[in-house]
DNA sequence: TTAAACTTTCAGTAATTATTGAAAGTTTAA
DNA sequence: TTAAACTTTCAATAATTACTGAAAGTTTAA
């Protein structure tokens, strides 16, 4: 496999990959290209080498920089911008972990506190109720917790934890 | 607040958490009706609570089923089918993560494997893509490892395991 | 200032994904 | 058998989500 063709290839896979995980196919893409560049790319350099719009490219450029995984960077004395992906996948780990704790398992927390705390009125509905999302509730907030551990960690926190239990 | 309203709460929250992971709505919400419902229901009923129709209901347990997390039940004498949802949290999580891991994690390992395996031809670019892609594939592959172990592991093991990070 | 060089926004449109509902298929009791 | 009771399929349609491109906005050098 030649170059081009596995770039690419690394790049359609990790768009695929995002659908998966709710997360749009230009927005993965950019990512993994950038993941892969050398050089910071300018907007322009992204949209010819993904064939996608300045309009695209633009909005999932501000999104992954909400992220925390993409940065802004200037070349002396040139006006244009350009943009780089945090290179170290710890970093990139531990960024994921953060915002999709905050954006999806924490309002997700809530809700299962709030539900499995309601008045037992003594039926067979509420009881199962209240049992079930209890129970979602401690696998979420232990699950949870772990990721704040990671998040708060230093780098390599998280593959030597790993390796504890792969090896 | 009262059983209905929290009932529904959760119901549609797990179908917007869903969403966020690449599930769709009605699958979501089929599975946390079941979660909860203390005795197994049948087409009809699922229908009648979530206001779907007939053809995305059969399809959508279908995918339960096929993932593990719903099963068929019949009642003696009759005629219908009921479906009841896996009721333990471990399992779920177990059955959960062996989809996911076999359907998107073992594919992209299989690309960043080939990719970060090309010929290195002493470019900045093929360095760089062949560090970047071996680096995620470690990653990846360190996870799905874990998720390879909760999954051939007894029920308690993930929650004994995280406990020891947690607390 | 101003105008060139660039970035962002957003209404309109395209593409994708989910849903419906009726027809086809299956099972079972009589 | 057969026909009633049920389930599944799938083409058509609706709903959602993503994308485009031109206009508006911003920045900077002269």
């Amino acid at each position: 496999m030649e170059y081009k063709e596995a770039k690419d290839k690394f790049i359609s896979t990790w768009g695929v990959l995002g659908s998966h995980w709710g997360i749009n196919k230009a927005m993965a893409q950019i990512h993994a290209l950038l993941w892969v560049s050398p050089e910071p790319l300018s907007v322009e350099e992204i949209m010819e080498e993904l064939k996608i719009s300045r309009g695209n490219t633009s909005m999932n450029i501000r999104q992954l920089m909400d992220w925390g995984i993409v940065y802004k960077e200037t070349k002396a004395g040139e006006r244009k911008e350009y943009f780089a992906s945090e290179k170290d996948v710890q970093e990139l780990a531990r960024q994921v972990a953060k915002e999709r704790s905050r954006r999806e398992i924490k309002p997700v927390l809530k809700v299962l506190k709030e539900v499995s705390n309601i008045d037992n009125d003594g039926t067979d509905e509420t009881k199962e109720l209240k049992k079930q999302t209890a129970s979602l509730y401690e696998l979420a907030s232990t699950m949870d917790s772990m990721l704040d551990k990671l998040i708060a960690q230093e780098k390599n926190w998280f593959t030597k934890m790993l390796m504890k239990f792969v090896k």
